[in-house]
DNA sequence: GGTTTATTCAACCAATCGGTTGAAGAGAGA
DNA sequence: TCTCTCTTCAACCGATTGGTTGAATAAACC
């Protein structure tokens, strides 16, 4: 299967599903409910849910003849710790290149510095 | 066109272009130095360097016939952005929740609490 | 100018995706 | 049990995706 990191990029690419992880972050909802807004059928909803699912990024309670359906804010968080990693580092790297063209710039105009 | 969150999401969902981003926050570097430690052609790194660009991720500055890639630290911010608000909200809401609960469950033995 | 190097463009292919319709489960209430 | 409600399963369809091969472009070097 493809890895849980993969398959909760790839679903938070479509905007239904971001829209639906909007929603849930509210509050827990039913699929009925969750389907309400939209223009398309309850079965489209439903996947979508199944695939937030997959990617682990939600889960289901039976309630009923009705599934709850929960947000799972950790998944989310594991995102942001892949993405931050990597925007830490870029931009360390940026504002550390940064400080080297600054003190070129400001050695440069005095006087004989060494080497 | 597709938004650029959809775009930036998708972009992220394969493993290659998590590697080529992760390989790029080291440093800048050319098409064909990154496409070296993979087993597929250069023209799939192409490919993928495309996506990570139409998603903003990514930006080409041309030097001779070489082009250099560079990422764009901000367009992953604004990733964290989008994933960090909902994360929060649904943080906050569990531990409101947990706080309700909390206070129930110690209201709830002391004696005759109205209504 | 001709050749080499670095990258892209274009066409193609199998697989996956987002949506549909229609049928099947499964729990609740009469 | 029969029915109603909520949700899922299954098959299908057009569009997109990740990869390939082969040709085109474009700058650098002889």
């Amino acid at each position: 299967m493809t890895d849980q990191l993969d398959a909760a990029f790839a679903a938070l690419s479509d905007p239904t599903r971001r829209d639906l992880v909007a929603r849930l972050a509210i509050g827990d909802a039913t699929v009925g409910e969750l389907a309400a807004p939209y223009e398309m059928t309850i079965q489209a909803i439903s996947k979508h849910l199944n695939v937030l699912a997959a990617a682990g990024l939600v889960t289901k309670r039976p309630q009923a003849q009705r599934r709850l359906v929960h947000l799972e804010s950790d998944a989310l968080r594991r995102l942001t710790d892949w993405v931050e990693h990597y925007a830490r580092l870029a931009e360390q790297r940026y504002s550390r290149l940064e400080n080297v063209l600054a003190s070129l710039t400001e050695a440069a105009p005095e006087e004989g510095n060494p080497s």
